[in-house]
DNA sequence: TACCGTTATTATCTTAAGTTAATTTATTCG
DNA sequence: CGAATAAATTAACTTAAGATAATAACGGTA
């Protein structure tokens, strides 16, 4: 189970033997229920994750209405902005699904970090991807009709389509529900005649 | 004209006297006529900038129309995608006035940092910052309304619609010209009446 | 299986954005 | 200054999204 962390991070640096056992025991796996909430919007948050099974939402709210911003699947990291910031979290993080998840909490990363300081390096370069992947979802969103972004979207994570409530993808698509229920069925029309 | 540098940086960390000092003597400042292109499409960047005077403009093409991702006025650093990722740019820069800039080349800024190994920090709080402001920048625009968004706009800077042409903030409000003026129409006989 | 809560679809109406093209207003510069 | 260019507006038409409400399909479970 922990090997996919290893495979993660050595995507960033390369690790010697003794690395991957000091990795491996720290790590710290978590199980939880469908429907827990990891991170409520106020909060601080102390943790970073990284899913090893499931479907982990995060979200806000506008007048009461949860507005999707990302589903995070398996292998991928999740670092709150409020872990970044030390702010509290205008966010909600909550699971969609059972998880599967590794944990690191702000002090056992600073630990982790004093053993080996080139995850310094790796957290840089992780920011800089998340930077970079928000900065092109986000002129992609700017320019790209409706229609295209669930098309685009359909294409790139098409698991999420049968995991994950339309709805929800809606509101992250930004569109409503009613919209995007109209959009799929005028799309299947067209490309049946 | 170096103080602004210094108070973006005091932003940041705290600087002592000689410190100040290195980072003044170190600095280079040139000047850009309107419409020099500072960076284009394919390039690698190897500079970052503080501007001090005038306006930058970022943007990238689709089937060769312009789509401007950002405008940088007085006091905002510019740290380029390609910067950061040491990738080709997919963004162009470009001056909208005549235009005062501070520059710092990889090299250049290397050197500065093991002069002042704090600098180091700074960075990283920069890159978090911009992350943030993205993030919340690319969730306002989901759900916000084109009119929405262009009133959030007047508030926030409202500078820019005395300098920059509408058509140019049109595209960075996701949005056509045509579309922006009869908004701007309705929206001035709305209020009157 | 029958029920209840959740999720998805459909219908109707309103509103505004996209497109194209013509026209007016501003700006620039020889 | 005036011609040329750039920028902004207007008009006409098409298309799709938002809002609201009603209905249908699905899923778990008692």
């Amino acid at each position: 189970m922990e090997n996919e962390i290893i495979n993660f991070i050595t995507g960033y640096i390369s690790l010697t033997a003794e690395e991957v056992n000091i990795i491996k025991e720290q790590n710290l796996i978590k199980s939880y229920k469908k429907g827990t909430v990891l991170l409520s919007e106020g909060e601080f948050a102390t943790e970073c994750y990284f899913v090893l099974k499931g479907c982990i939402r995060s979200y806000y709210l506008i007048d009461g209405e949860e507005k999707t911003t990302e589903f995070y699947t398996e292998n991928q990291s999740i670092r709150p902005v409020s872990y970044i910031t030390n702010q509290p979290s205008e966010y909600y993080l909550a699971c969609l699904e059972d998880c599967v998840v590794a944990i690191g909490s702000t002090e056992r990363n600073k630990r982790l970090i004093e053993k080996l300081p080139r995850l310094e390096s790796m957290i840089m370069q992780m920011n800089g991807d998340l930077l970079v992947q928000n900065q092109v979802s986000f002129d992609n969103f700017k320019h790209l009709s409706p229609e295209m972004r669930y098309l685009k979207l359909l294409e790139t994570r098409a698991d999420l389509f049968d995991r994950v409530p339309l709805y929800h993808l809606a509101t992250y698509l930004g569109i409503t529900a009613v919209s995007l229920s109209r959009m799929r069925k005028r799309i299947s029309k067209s490309s049946t005649d």
